[in-house]
DNA sequence: CAAACAATATGACCACCGGTTATTTTATTT
DNA sequence: AAATAAAATAACCGGTGGTCATATTGTTTG
């Protein structure tokens, strides 16, 4: 009975191309300006083909989401694994987002863009834990690491603080990327000067 | 010539009646859900006049963004002007901006969900100035009297510092919007101790 | 006052797009 | 080979941002 398993394979292997097709038009168009018949276009499908394996433009702009998240969740395991202090871990993952951001802004683009109308809350925990695939969770294990360690003040609650790094980094590197060329054009800022300043900040605030 | 005079007024008031139209609109429906139409319905004009008026659905957004703007830059501006110390005048503009959160909740969502797209750079940066409203430029003032008086880190640069509070304030406050009932329902957090243990990190970050 | 003129406002109209569905094509089973 | 199931299609629909020819209102001038 190995014809189910190929009807399933073929299945994930349509998905993946429609995936794909979706990603490019996104990346190059921006959500609003993307079209569902310029991705069936690209996938070589019909447009109504697109519905068979997507309830919505927005539920297929989460897939993107979903890769997005992904990879930013291996550079953020990747760079906690290489530092030994919780401390440093923290520093370490604050790079890694940095890096994300520059090596993959059409990722990261998507991941700053997306907002919560294109995917229901439930729908968003869903996919982290089906695809484990918890940004937030290296961050909340490493300043654990660093309270245990002493390189963090015992006093910082994690998980809460977990979400405060997290969202003050995200709020900075969108700001960067919305406002780059005002800073680096119209005030002659530097942005590596900005971020070094704002993990010196953090540093400050969550070392011991 | 008092004439010319009164039709410039009328021509205000007419732009006023359209934006208070419009921010019902969006403010209920929000931004994709609004419609030129129903717009134009409770201003009690038809749809081609608003074209009169405003090139674009997202030029009239840009409207509601400039009234967010100016609240935010009112509040700030009175929170910095109570306090004596640069540090506490910027912990005091932390505090307006969660007020602000609070107490305006739909100004607060359309400075959120304001894109660039929906406005230019440059159309930006104009309006602030025209305005004469930048509640960034208040961040900085307040950080520039800090170093001055020796509450806040000298070898901050206040510029570069300005934006990276902002921005960080500004992630916070938009991760907790939209992930409000998940961390009070979910994970039993409180909103107000997050912000708490915020300021009291970035407290630790410039503080001298 | 009336005719000419300018301004403001209107609503019918267009193009586009997300999403649906009846129909056709392709693959599988009997 | 006929029957059935699955997959794909293309025509279609409703709604919306934006436009434009036309109409309405207000102002100026002879």
């Amino acid at each position: 009975m190995g014809i189910s398993e190929r009807k399933e394979r073929e299945k994930q292997r349509r998905i993946k191309e429609i995936v794909d097709a979706a990603e490019k038009v996104f990346f190059s168009k921006g959500f609003k300006n993307a079209t569902m018949e310029e991705i069936a276009e690209k996938a070589e499908l019909s447009k109504g083909t697109l519905y068979l394996y997507f309830s919505s433009k927005d539920h297929l702009y989460g897939q993107i989401m979903k890769r997005s998240c992904k990879i930013l969740f291996d550079r953020f395991e990747d760079a906690a694994a290489q530092r030994k202090l919780g401390a440093d871990k923290v520093d370490a993952i604050g790079d890694a987002y940095y890096l994300f951001y520059l090596e993959e802004q059409d990722y990261f683009n998507v991941m700053i863009n997306f907002e919560s109308k294109h995917l229901s809350e439930e729908d968003f925990v869903a996919m982290k834990t089906e695809e484990n695939c918890n940004p937030h969770a290296v961050l909340i294990d490493s300043i654990i690491t660093g309270i245990k360690d002493g390189s963090i003040r015992e006093d910082v609650k994690p998980v809460e603080t977990a979400l405060i790094l997290w969202s003050f980094t995200t709020g900075l590197l969108q700001m960067t990327s919305q406002k780059k060329d005002l800073l680096e054009k119209g005030y002659n800022m530097q942005i590596d000067g900005i971020i070094a300043q704002a993990c010196n900040i953090l540093d400050y605030g969550i070392r011991k």
